[in-house]
DNA sequence: CTGATCTTC
DNA sequence: GAAGATCAG
């Protein structure tokens, strides 16, 4: 009974899948000329971008991270999810890149290979479907982290459609995530790719004049328990990463928003 | 959605 | 290695 309701549940999903990728192509035909699946606008909104406590900041077209060499990862991944980029349109996964604007080298994707860990997005496929380019730029090695499979997609995979719901829902959110390249970790391939022990997401909402501002942390394993159970302040993050994340933010109002951890702002269902 | 792996060329 | 089919949470 329950698998029957399951399956329901996933036929409607590709339904909905199947035919928003045929509005995107009508969309297309109907501009006519106009390259829909092209972004050529430099990703450069820095005012709400942490500071690189490795002094490694790249910015590419839809997205900037700060590589951290000796942990062949992102310290962070920072974006801005609008309301419009959610457009669910279905793409083939394209291979992993190494992505050559680390100038130190960036990983291999073969370090993942039959590590047990999968290769887990920061800046999530699901969240730059608004063109192939967006998409595609998601499958850099800069961007990904060894995430054990059943955390990336259990609560990790749960929170990250609820920031796609919160995006439709507050009109964007600005996002910095990344694991807490902190302390003693297992590493992978002959590259020692770290695994985190720890993994964070912060949210901020922007939009109004009420900011709000909102933080996860999560050990590096799934869990049944409800998301706001993971919420910490952005403070908490700072100590453990070393990250300065707002540092642009009037210093009253920063001081303010990180000590929170209050999310009573952030409806959850 | 989040992924890996197997098959075929 | 590339691309499609298949499988799993």
């Amino acid at each position: 009974m329950m698998k029957r309701f399951l399956y329901s549940i996933m036929a409607i999903t590709i339904g909905l899948v199947v035919y928003g990728y045929e509005y995107f192509l009508d969309e297309k035909e109907r501009t006519s000329g106009v390259e829909v699946g092209k972004q050529t606008k430099k990703y450069t909104n820095t005012f709400l971008l942490p500071i690189s406590t490795t002094n490694q900041m790249i910015h590419h077209e839809n997205y900037s991270l700060s590589y951290s060499e000796p942990h062949e990862q992102a310290e962070w991944v920072a974006y801005e999810l609008k309301k419009e980029h959610l457009t669910k349109t279905r793409f083939n996964r394209p291979y992993f890149e190494v992505d050559e604007a680390v100038k130190t080298g960036a990983a291999h994707w073969r370090n993942y290979k039959k590590s047990g860990y999968d290769r887990g997005h920061l800046c999530p496929a699901g969240d730059r479907t608004f063109s192939k380019a967006a998409y595609n730029e998601t499958f850099l090695t800069s961007n990904i982290s060894p995430q054990r499979h059943d955390f990336n997609s259990g609560i990790w995979n749960t929170l990250e459609q609820k920031v796609r719901y919160w995006a439709h829902k507050y009109d964007g959110v600005f996002v910095v995530t990344g694991g807490v390249l902190k302390g003693e970790m297992k590493t992978i391939g002959t590259e020692k790719v770290a695994v985190p022990n720890q993994f964070y997401k912060i949210l901020i909402d922007n939009n109004t004049d009420k900011i709000k501002m909102i933080a996860f942390l999560f050990p590096h394993e799934n869990s049944k328990k409800p998301l706001h159970e993971f919420v910490v302040s952005v403070d908490s993050i700072e100590k453990l990463t070393g990250i300065d994340f707002f540092p642009q933010l009037e210093d009253t109002l920063e001081n303010r928003l990180e000590a929170s951890s209050n999310y009573k702002a952030w409806r959850f269902n």
